[in-house]
DNA sequence: GTATCCAAGATTGTAGACAATCGGTATAGT
DNA sequence: ACTATACCGATTGTCTACAATCTTGGATAC
């Protein structure tokens, strides 16, 4: 048997085919999974499985896995040496957590957002208007396109943060708000029904950052996440926890 | 040549070798190197290295290469589809970012910790006074141990952490503690010259959180932090950034 | 002497192989 | 029938192999 031939069982790529990195593609579409509910929480994550999903091995996906667990999508089962990873339960306690760091990381954010220049808030300000007036209309037009509210308010937000983040937290940001958007996602009536709550709470934040008041920014954000998580804790408790049992 | 030979190539381990995680250890390890700067800012990571250091294979060192990537210990350098990973530099303005999220985070925390009941924050305070008398000791011995003030700054805060925050902030606050941690070992003479200004902060922290004044020890943390960064940000301006060119 | 191209070495990214372990089921003993 | 044990499939943890890519050094041409 010749130790080496040349044409090899290690999947002869075509050209072009080299992704660059498929571990990125695994934590990317795996996340995406998690937090579109389509890997319930709780559910049990077994890697070839994710592997053959993806088209690729399982050492790409298991980095991927571990990534996911450090950021809080994933939790370990511990099971005497071994460990058995299950997709992050929902529950009432963590979502109050959750809620209350991105409060605070936005708030940080926000604060150095109003120390920018003049010129720059009102830009921001400006697009800010465009996403939060869209979500107006989708909440006049009662017309419940659902999909694009998850949209736009992750905008709004992302663009404050990005204004005024450095590198550091803009990584901690990002690491963050999808595990918010998904208690959105999976309770999404909390939304639908006191979404004209959320617009106007983002009113006052657009006119904190056009007066560039820092204490007002970052209390409007910090307000605006904890009114979020006390409607999304009502919720919870009508349709319960999911995931843990 | 044996395609399969029973007693594999695979390294077969001893009974009881089987120490459970490669991967925890290797972060661990890789991360102690450095925060304690055996790894210098800048310097340039081969895995393989790293493998034979800590003798395993190249897969769990990776993979723990990319957690501290994820968490800022290390940045990749793009070069077209490879990434080659280097020992992230220490910069002021990164410094500046890094202890901003931690006095917020700690913060956080600590606003928690105000509200524990009475007892508990009692018996927690006098664990605190116990490690800052040790600081108070060394500073009046002139007796420059260097080594243990980390440790006893260390526990200081995280005792504070750990009394309020829940798993997720938790989590948070110990990856990031680790990267401040850093920047003090690097700039020692930061710390030593200004302790007792530190140690005068840490009082008044202790008093605020026996009263249960949430505000007040927030506001104290916060400002922990924030003058530490000054101190530090003015021995960078003397000594210079480390790896960044 | 300098610039350019090519070959060899070094390094990373992914795959697949193997061993250890877990969980459950079938089987034997009482 | 009930418990204990031995096997078996499933799954995870780690290793090595190999391909793609990058870097470096030198040979060659000008």
């Amino acid at each position: 048997m010749p130790v080496r031939a040349t044409s090899s069982k290690h999947a002869p790529r075509a050209r072009g085919d080299h992704e660059g990195n498929s571990l990125r593609k695994a934590f990317f579409e795996i996340r995406e999974l998690i937090v579109h509910g389509r890997l319930s929480p709780g559910s049990w994550i077994v890697e070839a499985d994710l592997a053959r999903h993806l088209s690729m091995s399982r050492t790409p996906v298991r980095s991927a896995l571990h990534w996911l667990q450090r950021e809080g999508y994933v939790i370990e089962h511990k099971n005497a040496r071994k460990s058995r990873m299950i997709v992050a339960p929902l529950t009432k306690e963590d979502a109050g957590e959750l809620y209350s760091i991105i409060g605070h990381v936005e708030g940080l954010a926000g604060r150095r957002t109003a120390a920018l220049p003049k010129a720059s808030r009102v830009e921001l300000a400006g697009r800010l208007k465009g996403f939060n007036n869209q979500l107006r209309e989708i909440l006049t037009a009662k017309d419940s396109r659902a999909a694009g509210i998850f949209d736009l308010d992750r905008n709004f937000h992302r663009s404050i943060i990005e204004s005024g983040a450095g590198p550091r937290l803009l990584a901690l940001h990002k690491s963050i708000e999808p595990q918010a958007e998904r208690y959105w996602r999976l309770y999404a009536s909390s939304i639908i029904n006191d979404l004209h709550l959320s617009v106007a709470e983002h009113d006052e934040i657009i006119a904190a950052i056009v007066a560039g008041d820092a204490v007002r920014v970052e209390r409007g954000l910090q307000a605006n996440w904890e009114n979020g998580c006390n409607r999304l804790a009502h919720v919870i408790d009508i349709f319960g926890e999911r995931g843990s049992w």
